[in-house]
RNA sequence: CGGAGUGUAGCGCAGUCUGGUAGCGCACCUGGUUUGGGACCAGGGGGUCGAAGGUUCGAGUCCUUUCACUCCGACCA
């Protein structure tokens, strides 16, 4: 293609709510276009070759891993979505409309519910199963707060597939093949990326793992651990039971007088207690389904802090938000002074599991200015769960090595399902002994249009985006220096149709602007690879150019050409 | 939703306090010069001043209402 022909808009300016070097960029190339901002966007000619790209990578190694593409509609009826009970569940991001006929329509944000449905209406035998189907198709989120272009926009595009089998094991086979086959896409799309335990979120299901692009833009942290191979999100992650170096305080049960004592850091001054003896008791508004909430006690160790999406999960709730001291108080509550025994009838209380057989324990005592000293936690019959949040220097469950924090994008998640759809949806089908049942599923997410930013993220300088192999919207950038300058322009012209009959894809910049303009735009755009005509071609010299490193190498005219053939 | 801010040419902004001809830079068009790191000269095109209502002889500017977007916090591929 010929630069002269091509829509790329590149601007010097950088549009003013661009913080983000993939936003920024992907503007300035002249990738995507802002559409009145608010998280939509256009792809121009540019974008949407990198995209094609993306998404060709994507569908290869699907392919070969035995996955079959389909479309589903994007506009979905809502019955599917009361079916699966998701309609009132799922919240505002999910984008609801009428059509004349007074129906309920959404925009997809997910397809299980399709995907479902499809496979319902068609697959009635085991001996049609498993059956892994996907597709790569706009999403529609109406995200609280759409930014960074194409990191967190509210129109999307991603690929999700859904598998179906005849057992747990068999999905647990597909669940592994996925996990590889997602290696191997980040793998050949160039990036450096990390495979994490997962919270399983709003999707449902057990077993989760999520594919993160590390980039200190990423907006989830992911905790690793130094020696071995363990990652997990901050949601999920666990680690070895904390330990106390001080030994415990020594008393037994009593109420003690703590005026005006609420912090755990007064509270471990005024006791000389480490934290660790301390019960931290965070309260917390449980939201439910049909407007429905109560108000939940968390309990941990003072040295802890409560993760709320574990937090959510152990108390199987849609959210959790913070109580005020007023509700508090009317629930017969005292902040500063809440304890998890002592309680006013018809609060819940979940204890961390590293309270258990936890003895010498400092308590609130759910009165005004009194804590209770000598608590033992010893066999109590309560409900344990994990609630802490692990933090940096905290050691490996697997090895005991030291935890750290790191930042990733998540670019792809996998989830065993289970039949958290199948079942509610009668996605059923007959089994050797000709009995009904429901099909054992997974699914599988990536961010196809979110991967274009998180390559950048990874990949880039100063001066624009450095593109990957797989990833480049051209694999070569001919440079004409000047084209008055007839032997250049005849050169670069001879070049260019070379280069094509050789199956390079190739970009001819022909633009009548001086040098340094179309450098600038090469650096910009961020092609793997250039040849520069120009100068030295007195000579008979031209340059060979790698965008990584900005790289410049004379090289013979007749040259070029097996240079380029080597190392493009 | 809570807090902060912005809407004026395709993009980035000034003008608003103190009402009186709609401005600047980039981009774009024409002609000429220039050609190894975002050139220069001359000429030119482009505006419902976010929207509605009001005050006034006169509103981008003052008043009221409203909409949209951006930034900082809770969601997700």
């Amino acid at each position: 293609m010929r630069f002269t022909q091509l829509l790329i808009p590149t601007t010097k300016e950088t549009p003013n709510d661009a913080t983000l070097a993939s936003h920024i960029y992907l503007i300035r190339g002249g990738f995507i276009q802002s559409v009145g901002g608010s998280g939509l966007y256009n792809f121009l000619p540019l974008g949407k070759k990198v995209l094609d790209k993306v998404q060709k990578v994507v569908k290869e190694e699907l392919d070969r891993a035995g996955c079959q593409e389909v479309s589903l509609s994007f506009v979905t009826p809502a019955s599917l979505w009361q079916e699966s009970g998701r309609f009132e569940k799922y919240g505002k991001e999910l984008l609801r409309f009428k059509d004349r006929k007074e129906n309920d329509f959404i925009l997809g944000p997910t397809h299980e519910e399709m995907m479902v449905n499809l496979v319902r209406q068609t697959v009635k035998s085991y001996k049609q199963l498993p059956l892994n189907l996907y597709q790569i198709n706009l999403k529609f989120r109406d995200e609280i707060r759409p930014r960074f272009g194409l990191m967190r926009g509210r129109e999307f595009l991603m690929k999700d597939g859904y598998s179906f089998h005849i057992s747990e094991e068999d999905m647990k086979r597909e669940f592994d093949l996925m996990e590889e086959t997602y290696k191997k896409i980040f793998t050949r799309l160039g990036l450096e990326f990390r495979v994490v335990e997962a919270d399983s979120g709003a999707i449902g299901g057990s077993g989760s793992k999520e594919f993160m692009v590390l980039a200190d833009s990423g907006e989830d942290t992911i905790v690793v651990c130094d020696k071995c191979e363990y990652g997990a999100n901050i949601e999920a992650a666990v680690r070895q039971p904390g330990q106390c170096e001080v030994a415990a305080p020594e008393a037994t049960f009593a109420k003690f007088h703590t005026p005006g004592i609420k912090t755990i850091e007064a509270l471990s001054a005024f006791f000389r207690v480490d934290p660790y003896y301390l019960v931290k008791t965070v309260a917390k508004r449980a939201l439910y389904d049909e407007g429905k909430s109560r108000i939940v006690l968390f309990a941990l160790r003072g040295s802890d802090e409560l993760q709320e999406v574990k937090a959510c999960n152990a108390v199987d709730a849609n959210d959790l938000v913070d109580v005020s001291e007023e509700e508090l108080a009317e629930a017969g509550l005292v902040a500063g002074f809440m304890g998890p025994t002592t309680l006013p009838e018809g609060i819940t209380v979940i204890y961390d599991n590293e309270l258990k057989n936890a003895s010498s324990m400092i308590c609130g005592a759910n009165e005004k200015d009194y804590h209770l000293v000598g608590n033992s936690f010893v066999g109590i019959e309560a409900h344990f769960d994990d609630l802490v949040a692990v933090q940096e220097g905290d050691r490996c469950r697997c090895c005991g090595g030291a935890l750290r924090y790191t930042k990733g994008i998540e670019a792809g998640h996998i989830f065993q399902l289970g039949t958290r759809y199948s079942e509610p949806l009668g996605c059923d089908f007959l089994d050797e002994n000709g009995k009904s049942v429901p099909m054992v599923m997974g699914t599988y997410g990536i961010g196809v249009s979110r991967l274009l930013a998180a390559i950048i993220e990874q990949n880039h300088d100063e001066n624009g985006c450095i593109w990957t192999k797989e990833s480049a919207p051209f694999d070569l950038y001919i440079l004409v220096s000047n084209i008055k300058d007839e032997e250049q322009l005849a050169l670069g012209e001879k070049l260019y149709a070379v280069m094509k009959s050789r199956g390079i894809d190739v970009i001819l910049d022909d633009r009548k602007d001086r040098f340094g303009a179309k450098m600038k735009d090469y650096e910009l755009l961020g092609i793997p690879h250039a040849v520069v005509i120009g100068k030295n071609l007195a000579e008979g010299k031209v340059e060979f150019v790698t965008r990584r490193g900005m790289l410049k190498e004379p090289v013979a005219v007749d040259e070029i050409l097996s240079v380029v053939e080597e190392r493009v």
